[in-house]
DNA sequence: TTGTATGCGTTATCAG
DNA sequence: CTGATAACGCATACAA
């Protein structure tokens, strides 16, 4: 009945008996407020179906109430691991909607060079999450202007080297380390390795991991057995054909990405029908496809869903200090969480003599 | 150097020796402005590196200037298609992103029934678009309020029959009817379909499809041969079983959705290594794992992307006609896209005799 | 414990 | 074309 008439708070304070202030602080939780007319305001509320106005209450406090969401450009949308953006997603918002937050998505615009402060400027969000970055110049300088005017922001999923930026991380370097491990344990000794581009730090770390693996076992990186795709299955595919002409000199491949390895396995399987000489292989992401492709892909599994709570819970500490949101990073501005290795058929050790 | 400090209208104005309010005009672009100090504000505002406040600005006009995703609650956050999400919010992101509005997102909980109107009421968004809704009642209840509030809305990809809800939907009927006309086309006759829940309209046209399909050949579906998964790989791969019982009977298998053709591909390569009984099969989406896949997948392409614009250009337009933004869907409230048949190998015509 | 009064940064109305 | 000025709906310091 009442339910589609839009209630004004000034006639719940009436109907209640008191004053718009104290409509407002029953509302709140705040001040000592005597039991008898809170819930006096309660029911009146209750009955006229008010709502109080979020955007009003963001504009008298200042807050906005969102955390913002940067979303990297992708000129085909279908060129994206999906997998990635959704888990972390799904992470942040679980996370935040339990402190009525909500999330709000920034899609970057291909041209413009990236700028930051405005979102808070404009006051459309407390707190900023940066996705997908890449060490470029201009990504540099937007977030040392943005961590200079000293709002709450992290960086999840690459690390800038040397700017003490907040970051949640995952140890790649660990995570790669452990993937050429394996290959070794499994009797592998001549490991090429696929990698992405170096403008994202985990690239980096994924070499450093790749090379400290050989070490351990007394072994240095070839670099006849470097290659570099682009994270596409494409890219996979495409260097599949180099793999394949130095096969003899190729025992295993680890791949960081699995849209890359499953290009690369495929590419494999047209060219080298003898299993005899296919190379093992292991991937990174442990996405949906490590297990549809055939054969299944061993591959590191990285917490995207965990990283998304842990930056949602780091910006929403970060907001309600009231005080200077970027305190809380002073200490401990690089959160790194571990990868897991799944070894499936597609590293195992070969059965035949 | 003058970047980090606050600049304030009030600056902006004295500096450019107007008013605050022509300030205003000038960055609102409206009213009647001598270009002289239409130049001399912009400089101003410039130098001193105003911002203006875009939650003071929406609270002003009474619009957020956010659309509204609103996301369905998924338990284990895995389990969900997030290429379907992913398309869908990019295709919106980059629509509203033009026009300057903000998406933000609105995940469900997984408790509560729904309920849309407060998202208005509290002004947290001007248009709100719902994904991955279900038939069901509390469903339907919370979307038929929302429409008698008035607010422009929009469901995306599911179909409330009898509602007459605004809506953006694909033709999965005729999506459905290409497929199985394609596996008959090739020659086969008893096709089993894998449906998924029929909570999902979805699942009630492809149905119908299906059927219209074979009627066309004068055929009607076998009750024997009709399976229903969840939408998820393992619900694929465990109707693999039931399938390869009667596999005698099965030439071919139509597959709701590519992640549960995926499974059952799985299963029955494992149940039936003999390559001569292997079923046909079309899958459904399109995702990346159709091509990923052994053999590549025949599937049903579907525009997520697409859907997202459509969906976000509607929202928009209704936002823009300030007057009541539900007028625009009074005459075409369903908006239907077309799927598209993409054909590989796994619905190929036997090549054997 | 509660009421009063003021401010938040814009937009928009109404004179001039 | 431009300048005052009143909302906008709520939070909060200050009074009572």
């Amino acid at each position: 009945m009442s339910g589609s008439i839009i209630a004004t708070r000034r006639e719940v304070a009436d109907l209640a008996g008191v004053s718009e202030a104290t409509v407002s602080r029953v509302l709140n939780g705040v001040g000592p407020i005597k039991e008898e007319t809170r819930i006096r305001v309660l029911d009146a509320a209750n009955q006229l179906g008010y709502v109080p106005s979020n955007l009003a209450r963001s504009f008298a406090r200042r807050k906005s109430g969102n955390i913002g969401v940067v979303l990297p450009y992708i000129p085909k949308a279908r060129l994206f691991s999906s997998y990635y953006f959704s888990e972390i997603l799904s992470g942040m918002g679980n996370t935040v909607r339990e402190q009525g937050y909500d999330l709000l998505v920034l899609f970057r615009s291909g041209e413009e060079t990236p700028e930051y402060e405005s979102f808070f400027r404009m006051q459309k969000v407390d707190a900023l999450v940066v996705l997908g970055a890449k060490d470029e110049p201009g990504e540099r300088e937007a977030l040392r202007k943005l961590r200079e005017s000293g709002h709450p922001f992290i960086v999840v999923n690459q690390h800038f080297d040397g700017e003490n930026f907040p970051e949640v991380d995952v140890d790649h370097e660990e995570g790669s380390r452990m993937a050429v491990e394996h290959l070794m344990d499994q009797g592998y000794r001549s490991i090429a390795f696929l990698n992405g581009p170096l403008t994202y730090s985990n690239s980096l770390d994924r070499f450093k991991g790749f090379e400290k693996a050989l070490q351990q076992r007394g072994l240095e990186p070839d670099d006849r057995l470097l290659f570099e795709g682009n994270f596409g299955r494409r890219s996979g595919y495409a260097i599949g054909d180099d793999i394949a002409k130095r096969i003899d000199e190729v025992d295993a491949v680890f791949v960081a990405n699995d849209r890359m390895a499953v290009g690369l396995l495929q590419r494999l399987r047209e060219l080298l029908p003898d299993q005899e000489r296919f190379p093992a292989i292991v991937g990174y992401d442990d996405s949906d496809s490590a297990d549809i492709c055939v054969p299944p892909l061993s591959s590191v599994r990285v917490p995207f869903y965990e990283m998304g709570e842990l930056a949602a819970r780091l910006m929403l500490t970060a907001c309600e200090d009231s005080s200077n949101g970027a305190e809380v990073f002073k200490e401990h501005p690089r959160y790194l969480l571990q990868a897991e290795l799944i070894v499936r058929d597609s590293s195992k050790k070969r059965t035949g003599g």
